[in-house]
DNA sequence: CGGTTGTTTCCGTTAAGAGAGAAATCAAAA
DNA sequence: TTTTGATTTCTCTCTTAACGGAAACAACCG
């Protein structure tokens, strides 16, 4: 971790370690923690000795962070090397995020149970009545999801932000309903 | 998948490929997915047979899932064997899953930011000052987020699903202050 | 054309995790 | 005490992912 100052080096490190817990590789999440904390847009080379990884590892992991959509190229007038910045608005950072996983962790789950519940739906068979209950309310629950995630992705990240900060407002105001 | 309706081995079999990308593995992920769609509770035995594991998988498989807290023991009268149903109601399933991920996934950062951000604190190197804001950020956002969850947590089930479903109305509401 | 940059694709090594099976251990009921 | 069920531990295998290095390749520019 060369020419990083202690806190620096503490966060990237850290970030890679969560990352393989949120199931990104260790290396792509240092680079994103690498240039979310740079100022300016870093090339390959940079990162590489920075971070002490090979130059084919760091060119891997840079394109796995666009196709995540948290990492752009930057060109600089005068070099003709790519440089790499983040998103660095926290807000935006998360709302990419938050799409890009529900896109591979809900969805898939959402076809297949339609699927699941359609065919569930044509058998008569007493035994299975519960666990045709169970897939529905399950369905139900992912549309639910689903649809919330929808729409705070429309939404402006402002609107968004207030609904997440002000969950104790609401919760108070609803409250007496949901008892 | 031994002794089960098609939807419902399908069901289970995706569950346990999404378990993968949800950081748990497929056997745990398959034995949850059985137990939930199960109206009776199952003994280790019985999920040996139906997904065809091994029955020490099942066992540490049981325990990964009773640490996670969607899977409880049950006893049955005139049986000494260990019986095991999952909790039933998808909203709370996975407000404990939620909650869960949080304490995993969230708060070992929550507490690596604080103290990131205190060390940056410390320092006044100018060329550090950018890092030191975005980590500031960053940590903002997680204890807003570490918040939220807290209150949803303490919330009623109901009263949370209400404000997941009202998403599009308090949206609308708070849509002009937003933008 | 030669030099630089970037991507892609091999290959080999290493590390980590999942999973199965066997045996030892433990606990409680009969 | 004996028996049954459950957990724990250990070992072994298999698979996957990560990683680095090297080379091939394409694109571009001067």
């Amino acid at each position: 971790m060369v020419d990083l100052p202690p806190f620096s080096s503490n966060f990237i490190l850290h970030w890679g370690e969560m990352g393989t817990k949120w199931g990104v590789n260790r290396t792509v999440a240092q680079i994103h923690a690498l240039l979310f904390i740079s100022e300016e847009p870093l090339n390959a080379e940079d990162i590489c000795n920075r971070l002490g990884v090979a130059r084919s590892n760091v060119s891997n992991s840079l394109k796995e962070l666009q196709n995540w959509g948290i990492v752009n190229v930057i060109h600089l007038s005068g070099d003709r090397r790519d440089h790499f910045e983040s998103v660095k608005d926290v807000y935006e950072l998360f709302r990419i995020i938050i799409t890009e996983r529900k896109k591979r962790e809900i969805d898939p789950t959402l076809r297949n149970l339609r699927k699941s519940a359609e065919e569930a739906g044509q058998t008569n068979d007493i035994n299975d009545s519960y666990a045709k209950g169970q897939l529905e309310e399950l369905l139900g629950f992912f549309e639910m999801v689903s649809d919330f995630y929808n729409q705070m992705d429309k939404m402006p990240t402002k609107s968004a932000v207030k609904i997440i900060g002000m969950g104790d407002k609401i919760a108070k105001t609803l409250g007496g309903f949901g008892k």
